[in-house]
DNA sequence: CGGGAAGTTGACGGGTCTCAATGGCCGTGG
DNA sequence: CCACGGCCATTGAGACCCGTCAACTTCCCG
């Protein structure tokens, strides 16, 4: 819990040129229904898998990913998210959220209540249809890893996975100097691609031997980005600036 | 092309305790947006992958499929669709259609312009609430889905598989006498659950001996559905009264 | 120095894929 | 009426990708 909050207006993610404007009478309105700012470490549970908090996060800062799970433990990560990141959307909607949110790296959220989502639609229009975009946008990506895990190799799924997370760190601005963020372990990587810790740790080892890219101190770095995208037949849309709430 | 339109009014659909009531003013907006209905024959695209048509289409009669493509062939379908879902919505955002939408079987879509959509959260900020439920509602489908494919055995995904639609068919009106239509192809299957055409034959066949579910004339009974949900372990979330637009 | 988390490696088995061939059903045309 | 082709389902054989089990190493941090 952290004591001075950022006003929205001087909010940092909002210098990126990745986000579109809002007029000072969104920022005002969206300043309005910020609750509370929230600061969690790596590993914690942002949302809890079919609990319901009713809250609605913006992560502002980190990574964090959405995930789900069968009884017996079997774990699916969905997808990774990154600043501008609408988190419990879902919950929303369903009475239970249906999956867990939990945080990659050290995390800094903006909590709304949810009970406040209607009010925002009824008051200010635009961003409810910047809210329909988000979950669209979303949803493109979760299409994205669905065709992957269903018809790329291993090898591929991984070379995806690079590139994919290597290009959403830049656009939020996590990157520096041509290296992202990469605070993903093996196992991480082996449930969000379907595969298991031990082949994924193997597939890894090929993959490197080619170098195409490299992993150091937790940060990723693309050599040959085109040989990448190639391998994985995988080539991220170019995006118009995406709204952030 | 059919010559007589159904006024949304006295849409079918509407008649179902599945979809949520509108008032008539909402009624009188959507039914302006309504640009025309069109009717395709089984197997034919409504959406073109990679095109754009900036139509907007609900899904009024009969079941489709939502996919995507590899370079090189491989295919996998993201979701299927059933009556009452919006189709194109994604293209609403991306600049081109990220994905295809195939019908299963002969369809019946209602056509909106796609320009329009930001009027209808402008007018009635209700009906862009509700779009925004139905784009999470298929996400949630959609993660669903990427659970099965991930961290499910054959057998479970093929199970999940039949209780997923038979639900789905029986809440839109599709059902009668306990039984679903069932217009999927064992390609469709493969394709749906990231599995080659062969293995998914043999893994039907051993499953139907199983006697937990039949398939006829293009008609899918669950016999003993509860056996299928554990073994699946895959229980479908009841549902609030769902928005149609 | 000890302990836990994460990464690495080998051996082995099995689930799934590919290739190939066959049979059933049905609409079309001779 | 029958022959034919096309689509779909089915089945077997063999290969390989990937999962599981188990052990070991490396790194980090207390």
């Amino acid at each position: 819990m952290q004591l001075e909050i950022v006003p929205c207006r001087s909010c940092p993610l909002r210098e990126l040129k990745t986000f579109a404007r809002n007029s000072d009478a969104q920022l005002a309105f969206i300043q309005a229904l910020k609750k509370q700012e929230v600061n969690l470490k790596r590993g914690e549970q942002i949302l809890p898998e079919g609990g319901r908090t009713g809250e609605l996060f913006t992560l502002l800062f980190g990574m964090a990913f959405r995930y789900r799970t069968l009884r017996d433990g079997r774990r699916q990560i969905l997808n990774f998210l990154f600043p501008g990141d609408l988190i419990g959307l879902q919950e929303q909607i369903a009475v239970n959220s249906p999956h867990g949110v939990e945080s990659l790296t050290d995390v800094k959220l903006c909590a709304f209540a949810g009970e406040n989502l209607w009010e925002l639609y009824r008051q200010h229009p635009r961003l409810g249809y910047d809210i329909t975009w988000l979950a669209a946008h979303e949803e493109h990506i979760v299409d994205d890893n669905m065709l992957s895990i269903g018809r790329r190799t291993a090898i591929e799924r991984i070379a995806m996975l690079l590139i994919h997370v290597f290009k959403r760190a830049e656009q939020s601005g996590l990157s520096s100097d041509g290296s992202a963020p990469f605070p993903i372990n093996q196992q991480h990587i082996a449930d969000a691609l379907g595969l298991s810790l031990v082949h994924t740790n193997k597939t890894m080892r090929r993959l490197e031997k080619l170098g195409l890219h490299r992993i150091e101190n937790n940060r990723l770095r693309l050599l040959k980005a085109g040989v990448l995208q190639r391998m994985a037949d995988y080539f991220a849309m170019p995006l118009r600036a995406r709204p952030l709430i």
